[in-house]
RNA sequence: GGCGGUGUAGCUCAGUUGGUUAGAGCACACGGUUCAUACCCGUGGCGUCACUGGUUCGAAUCCAGUCACCGCUACCA
């Protein structure tokens, strides 16, 4: 029985460049969470996909000697394959290239044409030829002459009068916008963004330039053939495609998912996503996505990354020496989602070893290893008074705020408290010390007692783990005779206590984190 | 310039509505243990909680100011 439907996005990535740790981040984060929703019961789904219009495209595609569309549709693998590589379970991948975005698009503007939300006009902005740069006029300076000058170079700036274009009536709804964030105070997180966010539309607001006639690689607008839609005109709305908005061939999904949950985005885009996009929904009459995260970059040695920087590790390389499963949880566990984030492979090995290696694969591999010395391979049948233990406090409590954390997006909170359990029940093992309760035979109910709980923590800590790690989490359950952990729809009832039917074959199996030494790794990030 | 944020152990960070000797993990030192991936367990040192002043019986926690770093201040896909 769904507890209902929960929809997430990712952004579409711009087709121009291949996926890489930053645009990784934002997808290993949308998908945790969609991994941990379909876990507890809801009908989730995940969304993400590619921008494939504009200038640069068309440009990019020309000095390849391709069509815009045969460069766009070379690219698509290169994103499924880095998606598939991080365990990326999504539902819909979008292309603004596709008919039925198409045709989300010239539904929807059409729909704001015929409301009379748009209308012609030019946008006024300033050039400087130095900088080759447009400025708004907010952003100049003016010299003691009163002539505007540009703010980088200081030199004067020419006006263009830049095309005829359709334009967006937005400055309409700043006061229903601030009404909005007033009423829904967690729709833009974290707070942070949110100040920033109500700030901007407090200073006022303009009307949004929706499209483009100097071009043509988008979607024509159906009142106006000339003129394709704009960047976000035409990208915002891809999460309308995924939802299935007029779609013929998902007949009353739209009405189901709309309004989506969540749209996960870097904070350089939370303004598009928190004020343009809700003011196109707000024209239209639809209902404004639940919630906006707006997480932070990812830095090193305290600055951006970027290519420029030198800074060519990709995912794929992060993967081959750490896998799919530690990749994931480094990024979730060690950088808080809502902040920027130092990473450096010193500290990724330092995680690695210490929470994967030493704590949780280590539990698992004395543990397992143990049931095969002394009970045969076999789930001991543990004495009634056995569920009075340590561990299983620790993992009653467990559900609730795993979840408290998980649905803050506070993935940091969440993977600590499973980790808790993991360092709880190295502590059992280590006070019970089953080897030598080994040693006497009359102590055998102890024995088994003892065994039984630690393996059941084992059990409940590869549960919760697995939205951050499917892959050892899958292996830790297939270990214990159990079905496929990532298909479990009732994380709260399958984290009872007890649940690990007597009997069970375990498998001792080889290390789930083998140990790595920094001096090994070939490969730097600086 | 305007608005906002951050500044806590070597490192990454927690610190609820102000309350006894300021915490966690990692790193480091010493000791123990052996089921386990030289792992696990125990013990320990380390901080004028950026600075200055104020409110208070009492502040990392509130107020004012100073310094440092950072973010936002719309048409870039």
């Amino acid at each position: 029985m769904s507890k209902g439907p929960f929809t997430i996005s990712t952004p579409i990535y711009y087709v121009n460049a291949a996926p890489h740790l930053g645009t990784a981040y934002t997808t290993v984060g949308a998908d945790t969470l969609a991994r941990f929703k379909r876990m507890d019961g809801y009908d989730a789904l995940l969304m993400t996909g590619m921008d494939e219009h504009g200038q640069k495209v068309a440009d990019t595609a020309a000095a390849k000697g391709m069509s815009p569309q045969e460069w766009c549709d070379s690219m698509e693998p290169a994103f499924r394959e880095v998606w598939d590589l991080l365990d990326i379970r999504y539902d819909e991948f979008i292309r603004t290239t596709q008919p039925r975005h198409a045709r989300t698009v010239q539904k929807f503007w059409n729909d704001l044409y015929e409301k009379g939300w748009l209308y012609k006009g030019r946008y006024e902005g300033w050039y400087c030829v130095h900088e080759e740069t447009y400025y708004a006029e907010s952003d100049l300076e003016k010299n003691e002459d009163g002539v505007f000058v540009c703010p980088e170079c200081h030199r004067p700036v020419q006006k263009s009068s830049g095309e005829e274009n359709w334009f967006f009536k937005m400055s309409a709804f700043q006061d229903q916008l601030l009404a909005f964030y007033d009423e829904h105070p967690d729709y833009i997180q974290p707070v942070t963004r949110r100040n920033e966010v109500v700030n901007f539309v407090k200073s006022g607001l303009k009307d949004l330039s929706i499209s483009r006639s100097t071009f043509d690689w988008g979607v024509p607008l159906p009142f106006d053939e000339g003129h394709v839609a704009y960047v976000w005109a035409d990208a915002l709305l891809c999460y309308f495609t995924g939802c299935g908005y007029a779609d013929p061939n998902r007949e009353g999904e739209f009405e189901q998912r709309w309004p989506m949950d969540y749209h996960f985005v870097g904070k350089d885009i939370v303004r598009f996503h928190c004020v343009i996009w809700p003011a196109m929904l707000m024209a239209a009459g639809y209902p404004v996505t639940q919630k906006v995260f707006g997480h932070g970059f990812l830095l090193t040695k305290g600055e951006k990354m970027s290519k420029s920087k030198g800074n060519g590790v990709m995912p794929k390389d992060l993967v081959r020496i750490f896998g799919v499963d530690a990749y994931r949880y480094y990024f979730m566990s060690d950088v808080q989602f809502g902040h920027d984030g130092n990473i450096s492979m010193e500290r990724m090995v330092q995680v690695y070893n210490a929470d994967l290696a030493n704590t949780w694969g280590n539990l698992v591999s004395r543990v397992f290893n143990m049931t095969g010395k002394y009970f045969d391979g076999k789930v001991p049948q543990a004495p009634a008074a056995a569920a009075e233990n340590p561990l299983a406090a620790i993992a009653a409590d467990l559900y609730r705020t795993y979840t408290k954390a998980m649905n803050e997006v506070d993935f940091t909170a969440a993977a600590a408290a499973v980790q808790k359990l993991a360092g709880a029940a190295n502590h059992y093992v280590e006070d019970a010390a089953p080897w030598n309760l080994a040693k006497d035979p009359a102590k055998a109910d102890e024995l088994a007692a003892v065994i039984y709980n630690a393996l059941e923590a084992c059990r409940i800590i590869a549960l919760f783990f697995a939205p951050f790690m499917p892959n050892t989490s899958a292996e830790t359950w297939r270990r214990l005779g159990l079905g496929d952990v990532n298909e479990i729809t009732d994380i709260e009832g399958e984290a009872a206590w007890g649940k690990l039917p007597a009997g069970n074959p375990v498998e001792k199996g080889d290390p789930l984190f083998p140990r790595l030494n920094l001096d090994d790794i070939d490969l730097n990030m600086d």
